[in-house]
DNA sequence: GTAGATGCAAATTTTTTGCATTTAG
DNA sequence: CTAAATGCAAAAAATTTGCATCTAC
C-alpha cells in the first residue's frame, strides 16, 4: 500500500497544503465543497487561500484523483475517485442526507456503452425527496393546490 | 381564452414573458439554462431582464412546472417535468451530448423508499465518458503517465 | 536554481435582491 | 384598483485569474 498523501505525479510537488487535502478527502467519507476543505485547512494554515484550494482541486480531478460534483444546491463538492462509489439521497425539506449503498448503474453503463460506442467513465447521481419527518409535516399541512 | 401555455395557478398571472417562457421549454428536447432562454427570449423581448428569467424558473420549479438540475458545468438547466424523463451521457473531450432513453431507477427508487422511509420526488443522472471519436483520438495519443 | 505552488487581491460568472414602474385580472 | 410581475441596477456567492513571492525537488 501507499500509505501516504502523496501525489506521486510527474510535474507537480507534494506541498503540505496539497498533502492536507487529501488526508481531509481520506478522513471524510461524505463529498466536500471547497469552503469545506478551506476550514478545515484554515486550522492549520491561517494564511491559507482559497485559491489554493480551487487550484488543487482543479488539478486532482484533472488527473481523476479526486471527482467533482455539483449539487442541487449549486455548490461543487469533491471526493476521492478511489472512495467507494456512493450516492446520495437528500431530504428536499430538511437537507438530511442518507448514503445509498447501492449503484445499479453499472449494468446500465454496459449496455449504454454498447449502443453508443462511449466508453464511459461515470456518472453522477442524486435522488431526493422528503424524509420520514417532513414527509409526516406536508401530510399534516394538507396537500391542495 | 387560456392559451395552452399558461400557469393556472391562484395568485400568478400570465404575463406574455411567462407564457413565452412555458413555450421555449415546450419546443425544447434539452435542458436549458437562464441564459438559453433569455437569449431565445430577447429577440422577442429586447429589454427583458434576466432576473425575470429567473425569477419565473423559481415559481416554475417550486409549482412543479420544471425540474432544475445543475450540470457538471456548474450551470443550472430546467426542463418541464412533464418531458418524458430523459438523462443524458456526455463528452468529457467534445462536450457532445447524447440522450439516453433508459431510465432503470425507478426500481431503484422504490427499493429505496422502502428501506429509508423516504418520499422519494426524483432524482439527477448524468452521465460521461468519452464519445467514439475522443475515445479514439485518447487511444491514438498514447496513455502512458 | 527553477518550475511549480502559494497568498492576496481583483476579476468573472451565475444567480439573487431592492425598488420604482407597469400590467393582468 | 391592486397584487403580482417586470426592468434595471446593484449585490451576493462561488469560482477563477494575475502577479509577486516562496518552496519542493
Amino acid at each position: 500500500m501507499l500509505g501516504k498523501n502523496d501525489l506521486n505525479i510527474e510535474g507537480y510537488k507534494n506541498t503540505k497544503q496539497r498533502t492536507k487535502i487529501l488526508q481531509i478527502f481520506k478522513d471524510s467519507n461524505i463529498p466536500l465543497s471547497a469552503e469545506d476543505i478551506f476550514i478545515r485547512m484554515k486550522e492549520y494554515y491561517p494564511l491559507l487561500a482559497i485559491s489554493t484550494i480551487y487550484r488543487n482541486l482543479e488539478i486532482l480531478t484533472s488527473k481523476g484523483i479526486v471527482i467533482k460534483n455539483i449539487f442541487n444546491d449549486g455548490i461543487a463538492r469533491y471526493e476521492l475517485a478511489s472512495t467507494n462509489h456512493r450516492h446520495h439521497l437528500k431530504c428536499i425539506g430538511c437537507n438530511m442526507t442518507v448514503d445509498i449503498d447501492a449503484c445499479p448503474l453499472k449494468s446500465l453503463e454496459h449496455s449504454i456503452e454498447a449502443q453508443t460506442d462511449f466508453d464511459i467513465s461515470g456518472h453522477s447521481l442524486e435522488l431526493y425527496g422528503y424524509c420520514p419527518k417532513c414527509k409526516k409535516k406536508n401530510t399534516e399541512s394538507g396537500s391542495s393546490n
